[in-house]
DNA sequence: ATAGTAATTTAGGCTTACCTAATTTTATTT
DNA sequence: AAATAAAATTAGGTAAGCCTAAATTACTAT
């Protein structure tokens, strides 16, 4: 039904979108994707009569519902798959990206219903991430990066907003998860480095590149 | 480096190979990849230029090592999905094939690896099908056909020679599973269907279609 | 041994998903 | 507003993996 080039290309579009709020163009979809503008504007078209997405010439496109649910489903699967990866064969989570690339295209919904049971109907992957229910809803979040935080603010790391591989070992080489507590004992106002106190222990100092990508929630 | 058709290409011939002892015909392959004997020729001809088979014009095809060791670690992935699947996701052992048969070509050794540990290095699949190791080597194993025992044999039930669901559900509906002890009660001489009693406990009458293909060994 | 049939190969085409180069459209500067 | 730069599209092409129809080769039966 859905090719696999077709799963790739709405998630991409449904992943910029999410990221910009606007219409995707055409370069943004093309450097995502590692392909030429013009083989984009050539596959979209083709996209857009099967309904998938909107396409406006020269302007960019948009998922319609049915690209939506599409898109969803694979990140729903993407998800899972992570965490089947980190929860149960035991890979860091830095390790599981390009795997459930690949696990995420595979087509069978009993599959992912008992996978999903088997992990006991997770709400989020191991980067934080929510994980759309098998109807595409997401449950509700209220995390915020770390850097809107002031002074006196205690929370709770609960997710990343940036997903490098060299992010995530900075993360783990500085002893810093995924549920830890963070309390925000001062800001440097020059340069907006956070001095944190992590579950009520170490003190750390942290940049402002890193606490913008910090996502954390009350307790 | 391999893709997805010439994975497919390499099973199909090592499980022909296998079923028949010879060289694998442009029909066969066609038969069993549900492709046209044209696209056979044609595919085949490219793959022995890449080594991973030797092609006989009109003769038919053979796996090179090369070719056989790809087609056995597919074979091996496989197997160790269909494990997965009957054993942590409480699939039955007539539901994993398809599955089975697009997640074996994920591309990880780390995975399989992990896998494997995780699944406590199984020696065969849901279906009694030895499991090849990382390396390729298979387990020796001295199943044979319960047609080729005489009446008074006892032995364990440990394969089938058959995989087709509907085969997989009659045993099932008879109440017959891999490990069960088969008695041989008696044979009737005239259709060779079998008496047999089942661990210890009932009496069933098998056809001589069931007992060619369901496997035994010494217990 | 040869006619007839079955299996295989050749020839020519198609679709998917990509490409480069050239052109057109849109955005930015001055 | 014109000139320049950047983004997008069009045109023409390619490789992979399939197809059908026609031609050839191999097998079988008398």
């Amino acid at each position: 039904m859905t090719s696999l080039a077709e799963e790739n290309y709405l998630k991409a579009i449904y992943k910029l979108h999410e990221k910009t709020g606007t219409i995707v163009s055409t370069s943004a979809l093309a450097d995502s994707l590692r392909v030429s503008a013009a083989s984009i504007t050539d596959f979209v078209k083709k996209i857009a009569l099967k309904k998938l997405i909107t396409y406006e010439k020269s302007k960019g496109v948009k998922l319609t519902e049915k690209g939506r649910q599409i898109a969803i489903n694979i990140i729903r699967k993407h998800r899972l798959w992570e965490v089947w990866l980190v929860t149960k064969l035991e890979f860091k989570w830095d390790e599981v990206h390009e795997i459930a690339e690949q696990l995420e295209h595979v087509v069978s919904d009993e599959l992912i219903e008992q996978l999903d049971k088997h992990l006991g109907y997770p709400k989020a992957d191991p980067h934080g991430d929510l994980i759309p229910d098998a109807k595409g809803q997401f449950a509700k979040s209220n995390s915020k990066p770390l850097l809107n935080c002031n002074a006196g603010y205690k929370g709770k790391l609960i997710g990343v907003a940036e997903h490098s591989n060299s992010f995530l070992q900075y993360l783990t080489k500085s002893n810093l998860k995924l549920g830890d507590e963070i309390a925000v004992v001062a800001i440097e106002d020059y340069d907006k480095s956070f001095e944190v106190k992590i579950n009520n222990k170490d003190i750390k100092l942290l940049s402002k590149e890193v606490v913008k990508n910090l996502l954390v929630a009350e307790i």
